[in-house]
DNA sequence: AGACAAACCTGTCTGC
DNA sequence: TGCAGACAGGTTTGTC
């Protein structure tokens, strides 16, 4: 589900958190993200008696910092993960997985039907340490992103050029919604050998993909199922989408019929005209 | 190097 | 109505 525009929403509407104090930690103790149980000591350790100071994005990671504490909350997540600031007294739905109790009468809650989210703790000042953020690449919403940079990227790869968008120590936070959408933007196929890729269409592609995921943002992400923001609002970006999701509708640009097409495991739509190699 | 499949899980939708 | 199968926005791991 969450791509950068959804986990910077998410960041963005967690905000009334901060300042809240963490009395009280739970947790389901069923493992999440490959299995692996969660550390329940050492999120109780980073958070219990502090209090939130601020929420960080570094790709779709999210981090929490709490005061007079060495370690951050890591939070990702994954397809179905929701991150939410509820009333106490709201029921505790299906597939919540950790509940920090916060003051206010407040919980913030984690939930996730597939578990593939992730929820640790990563070194505060350090976090780049982490195994999961170590091999991050630039991230576009900080105009990291420029065209000479995915160029160079780009020709030393022989892969599809949607496979180069999707692998996250190159460009942080592209998931497949937005692969898919940046390309059309771009006036590139998806099955562009990335070395092929000129200079001119990379500098076209980086801006491609800056703008498609702003405006994702300011439409407050896109909700084709689960996505909705840490107060339960569902984003408002699915109808702006030009391609994904679209097979055999009207390019919107040049009225081809998109096509659907499985790249590296995953639905890729692409305007079969304007879109080319 | 890279393509591919499977794995981690549950929910939803489709077609028979 | 029931059931099987396909599919889903992410990441890791193993095989060829």
């Amino acid at each position: 589900m969450p791509e950068l525009p959804e986990v910077e929403t998410v960041r963005r509407t967690l905000a009334p958190a901060v300042g809240a104090k963490v009395s009280a930690l739970w947790s389901s103790g069923l493992p999440l993200h490959m299995k692996r149980p969660l550390d329940v000591d050492a999120l109780r350790r980073a958070s219990v008696g502090a209090s939130i100071e601020g929420v960080r994005r570094l790709g779709k990671y999210l981090l929490i910092d709490f005061s007079r504490r060495s370690d951050s909350v890591l939070v990702h997540l994954g397809m179905t993960g929701r991150l939410r600031l509820v009333r106490a007294s709201e029921p505790r739905g299906a597939h919540t997985h950790v509940v920090w109790t916060l003051s206010g009468g407040r919980e913030l809650r984690f939930s996730d039907p597939r578990r593939f989210g992730q929820v640790g703790v990563a070194s505060r000042g350090a976090e780049r340490e982490h195994p999961a953020l170590r091999r991050l690449g630039v991230d576009p919403l900080a105009g990291e992103l420029t065209g000479a940079l995915l160029h160079l990227h780009a020709l030393a790869r022989r892969t599809q050029l949607k496979t180069l968008l999707l692998d996250q120590s190159i460009i942080a936070g592209i998931g497949n919604i937005y692969a898919s959408e940046a390309l059309w933007r771009a006036e590139i196929s998806p099955t562009l050998r990335s070395y092929r890729l000129s200079r001119e269409r990379a500098d076209r592609l980086a801006r491609a993909v800056v703008a498609v995921l702003r405006r994702a943002l300011t439409k407050g992400g896109t909700s084709l199922r689960d996505f909705v923001d840490a107060d339960g609002l569902e984003g408002n970006n699915a109808g702006y989408l030009s391609v994904y999701a679209r097979e055999g509708e009207p390019c919107p640009r040049c009225k081809a019929a998109i096509r659907r097409k499985v790249i590296q495991g995953r639905a890729t739509f692409y305007c079969p005209r304007c879109q080319r190699v």
